[in-house]
DNA sequence: TCGTTACTATAATGATCGGTATGAAATTTG
DNA sequence: CAAATTTCATACCGATCATTATAGTAACGA
């Protein structure tokens, strides 16, 4: 019984999720979140629990919602198909939309008061569990022939992470998506060869 | 006339550097600042003006004293000397220091309220004249022969940009030096190979 | 229609933010 | 020495931070 909850908490998160990306946790305060969400704090508090736990929601969505090309990405057949669309989806998911350009997980991932020091430590767990997926994916490549034997799938992997990673600093800087696809074009050449 | 300042001007600003390197802007606060330069609020404020401007000075002071291996990099005489000794240079400069990993204007640059937004601005303006070297270093690369014709300066200004700031990215998520000098490896073994 | 429930919105909490007024201490100038 | 001037440490400023207590109200079961 008793009254039901007035606004879309899916709409609230999203709009949230939006200001983290842009200005990072910190950098968003209830203000700012309470305007985008259309929504008081009370009620932010009363859904989510405090800003922390508000975040670790909005980083669970991002991943949900936007980051859902990783899991096809890692289904192609060949790694370079495989590097090339994480790299391409990446570029297109930094730099579609002009009010939050690059990545959720990266911008909030590097400054902060010693107060946001968890916050940050979740972000870079979460980045750490993307990056071993992806040189999980590349040891079957190699064990599948698909990449020679004197690959290195661990070196592999952080190589094109820190491209992925740059790129969504660049998209920060303004970079348009010409430019990126230049840098993605780049990164792709230095692939390994198949060993048949 | 008047009473002489007692601390040293040259330590508190290196002191405070330190700070913004491993907290960003808006992550230090004059408490942080003051802490570490040992040096009251007021001292701070007629030595370097508000917090903006003493951040202005810590970035100036950034490149002067932690990035002065650039212009030596530029002089290198082939554009893959260039490149790697910006790579190796950086790792270094990402890993020496365990209590502020990664770079200082990259830190900076992503996250932050709207207040923060002309610091973002010059932390953006910086880093574009520093790719803008480099692209224009390879541009006479291209010119002397050493690029293929087929080369894109600004291309691969870019791309080398992008895996210096995801390796400040990955620095920052704790990465060792041996795992990044992996990663400039991979990113050179891309580097286009003299037209001769 | 009534009592209960849980929402909404307002406003206040203590803490901390960047920035500064204040007066004592220190040094040069006369 | 005394006057003038600058730096120092302390304490305070209004604004804003995340968080929550309070009060009002809409929606439910009975």
């Amino acid at each position: 019984m008793g009254r039901h909850r007035e606004f879309d908490v899916e709409k609230a998160l999203d709009a949230i999720l939006c200001v983290f990306w842009s200005k990072g946790y910190e950098g968003a305060s209830y203000t700012d979140l309470t305007e985008a969400a259309g929504v008081e704090r009370p009620a932010l508090y009363s859904a989510f629990g405090n800003k922390e736990a508000l975040f670790a929601h909005a980083l669970d969505r991002y991943y949900e919602r936007y980051l859902n090309y990783i899991p096809d990405a890692l289904q192609k057949p060949t790694s370079r198909e495989v590097a090339a669309h994480m790299l391409y989806n990446a570029i297109d998911l930094n730099t579609r939309y002009p009010k939050h350009t690059g990545c959720f997980n990266i911008t909030g991932l590097l400054a902060g008061s010693n107060d946001a020091e968890p916050v940050r430590q979740m972000l870079i767990d979460v980045r750490a569990r993307g990056e071993a997926l992806f040189r999980e994916r590349l040891e079957r490549a190699k064990a599948e022939g698909d990449l020679p034997e004197t690959a290195k799938p661990d070196a592999l992997a952080a190589y094109l992470m820190a491209v992925l990673h740059g790129m969504a600093v660049q998209a920060k800087a303004g970079f348009s998506r010409e430019t990126l696809e230049a840098v993605a074009e780049q990164a792709l050449a230095t692939w390994p060869a198949k060993s048949s």
